[in-house]
DNA sequence: AAGGGCTCCAACCGCGAAAGT
DNA sequence: AACTTTCGCGGTTGGAGCCCT
């Protein structure tokens, strides 16, 4: 068997386990207490501390996409928002991150994930209406635009 | 009623920019 | 000035949970 934990350490990483994949409740708390301390920064400070064994960038992404105050997480886009993202990416391209600076309580991710969504809802629709492909799924729920 | 496909989104990655030494 | 570390962004993806038959 030998579960052999050898590893070599470059003297300054803390024990290499880097943790990843989804957050506990239990994570977030103390993300969210170290922010309280000292700010929304100093991200990798925080497993160099010992705090959690997760990467800066990790932290980073945990409190801008889902701990950060007044988002609006768990509410679909208003038709509204939608236009905004529509309009704004045809102005700007995919700049995903200052797209988000218009539109309140939505982070970079949120409008990627919308406008990546509906391009393949776009890619299906035209798919499924092209000529050749006769083989029709068909129209489960309401076609949004 | 179950099981396979489809959607959506949380979190990852790579890379370039910025900050630190 | 040169090298290292950290941050921020855009693209991508795995899997939980929804349809659908």
């Amino acid at each position: 068997m030998m579960e052999g934990r050898k590893r070599i350490v470059h003297h300054h990483d803390e024990m290499g386990d880097i943790k990843k994949g989804p957050w506990k409740a239990e994570e977030d708390e103390v993300l969210i207490n170290h922010v309280k301390k000292y700010g929304p920064r100093d991200w990798s400070s925080i497993r160099s501390k010992g705090l959690l064994q997760r990467t800066g960038k990790s932290c980073r992404l945990r409190w801008v996409n889902k701990l950060r105050p007044n988002l609006k997480n768990g509410v679909k886009f208003s038709a509204e928002e939608e236009r905004t993202v529509i309009d704004l990416q045809a102005q700007f391209g995919n700049k995903w991150a200052k797209i988000a600076t218009y539109l309140h309580g939505r982070t970079d991710n949120d409008v990627k994930n919308f406008w990546s969504s509906r391009q393949k809802r776009l890619k299906r629709i035209l798919q499924s209406s092209t000529p050749s492909s006769s083989k029709s799924h068909k129209n489960s729920k309401e076609v949004r635009i």
